[in-house]
DNA sequence: TGTACATCAGTGAACGCGCGTTCACTGATGTAC
DNA sequence: TGTACATCAGTGAACGCGCGTTCACTGATGTAC
């Protein structure tokens, strides 16, 4: 029955969510929806499977949650960087599981299409960078290595989250690139 | 003898640089200079305890090895971020324990003293920064964002380190600090 | 309508493994008299 | 110089634990005739 193979995977996401991957535990997982761990793989080859189905769900789900109050690129750009920075406060392990680690990079550099969010930055980031000396894609990388380091000293409690130097890093480098 | 604890010490951070700080096991380690696992616990309170130890070790001795050419302070930190980011594309499991973690986190948030590392960017920022509308502190954040962000990407083999990027990045940080 | 068979999600015990930590014991070394 | 004792690094077996994965088996359901 495929609805178990989807609790599965729900309740997988929500124990990442709260414990963290590497606290995952399919005993554990299985139990909480009553079954034995055997039935486990009825559904899934390996642990790796159902980790890079719910990387798979997280990330497809992760930019649709965004409702963009502008059509301004710049501010678009912002509202997803304000977006990423509260995401990472309320669910560290989840962004942790998503943009920090090996598993989850993987599915963020090749496939493109199960990671509608990068698509999205790649677009603004066109759109920005249309009359600028520098490639877009370097630009892309600057803006990004920001955010996410960004996000890692909020995360490891080295800074608080200031809205306003965010906006004013962005258009620093948004000025550089013009 | 104080010279087992030294053995232990620097034989896992052999360990940790080379197969991460995930798959250092006490046995492997003892084993590895010739002890049995009860020896370990007449030096060390626990596996945690050998980790800060480590930790202090790796963050004393990260800045010392660099030389610096020049006394201007913006080429100064030109040069940390290359080291930074050369040290992360050589040792990443090193870098990862040192600076992507929560243990080392701490030794960086609270021992300044152990962590000469972050004194020294400190300074160079004082510096940069005299005549600033932005503060000292969130120009560090900036600039430290960044190249943590970046050496990220570089890590996960997102992107190529590209040096002129890194440089071009630091001026429009340090133009806009000004 | 009733019988025989195939399918397949789920069971639950077991395999084999590696882990951090504890502890009674050994044996070499140094100290006190 | 010789004896009794304390110290303490190191031994190695054991404790208790949790893990991912496998597998013979069950039992409900659907299909074919």
């Amino acid at each position: 029955m495929k609805n178990t193979e989807k609790q599965l995977v729900e309740k997988a996401i929500k124990v990442i969510d709260q414990e963290g991957f590497q606290n995952l535990s399919l005993r554990k997982l299985t139990a909480a929806i009553g079954l034995t761990t055997g039935a486990f793989y009825k559904h899934f080859n390996s642990k790796d499977d159902l980790f890079k189905r719910a990387t798979i769900r997280l990330s497809q789900e992760f930019i649709t949650q965004i409702d963009f109050h502008s059509d301004v690129p710049e501010k678009q750009l912002l509202q997803i960087a304000d977006y990423f920075i509260k995401q990472v406060q309320e669910h560290p392990n989840t962004m942790d599981f998503l943009f920090f680690n090996n598993n989850a990079t993987l599915a963020f550099k090749n496939n493109d299409h199960e990671f509608p969010f990068l698509t999205k930055m790649l677009q603004l980031i066109d759109q920005i960078t249309q009359s600028s000396n520098l490639t877009s894609y370097d630009f892309f990388i600057q803006i990004w290595s920001f955010i996410q380091g960004y996000s890692l000293l909020i995360k490891n409690g080295i800074t608080n989250y200031n809205k306003q130097l965010v906006q004013s890093t962005l258009t620093q480098l948004v000025k550089g690139a013009k």
